[in-house]
DNA sequence: ACATATACATAATTTTATTATGTATATAAT
DNA sequence: ATTATATACATAATAAAATTATGTATATGT
């Protein structure tokens, strides 16, 4: 599919996102978030959450920080400069996409209504 | 993520809906359909379309009946049975991960608003 | 003659996710 | 005490889906 990079990456969005709203977190925090908001319909498997959350850190879009909590290790994660401007084009993205399948799928659709 | 197998096969979804509205289309018309519905912003790609129309077939979703047009040949697909079943279910698949996206993204939003 | 549009298809590669596995500590249940 | 579950990280094998590149063939516009 076309130009749009979309929703295959819906997982980047996702951690980009939470990481605007929340300043700092460590993946554990996400999942759970995440299944939270979710009421457990969506969850976030180990083996995508943490080569996602090292590919957006080797891409300059997040920052860590370790932290030791009774023994055992947390690893924060945080926007960096880049990171918040990423945040705007994914999300951007993730809504003109969206919007796209609407298009699509709901020949009635109009943005902006239900 | 999940047991949502979701948007990684929206193309799916997509052939199977407009299959639905429209009774048989071949593969270069629904690619053009789509960019005519998204103004041009979403292009299937040939090397995505035909492999997910085959596998579509393969597991009984659609038949096919191909007919000569100016020498041209084209390729026919249409719901079966099944297929018919599958539409539905793929589309409240797609609307529940839309819905729990805007959850996870958009905290103010609530289903069944703008 | 050449480019673009129509119409199919497959192969190589890349991206993203699932599933399975591994390490380690803390806590609740039997 | 032992076992299961929760917390917390991570990687490897595999599968699924897409992009990009390539190939065939006819029709049409320049």
């Amino acid at each position: 599919m076309s130009n749009n990079n979309l929703i295959k990456g819906s997982l980047q969005t996702i951690i980009l996102k939470l990481l605007e709203e929340n300043e700092k977190m460590y993946g554990y925090e996400i999942t759970q978030r995440v299944k939270e908001l979710t009421e457990g319909e969506i969850k976030i498997t180990e083996g995508a959450l943490y080569p996602a959350l090292h590919k957006l850190e080797a891409e300059g879009m997040l920052t860590t920080e370790i932290q030791q909590v009774d023994n055992r290790v947390r690893k924060y994660y945080s926007l960096t400069k880049d990171g918040q401007k990423e945040v705007s084009a994914k999300m951007s993205e993730l809504q003109s996409f969206v919007g796209n399948l609407q298009r699509i799928l709901d020949p009635e659709w109009k943005p902006g209504l239900a």
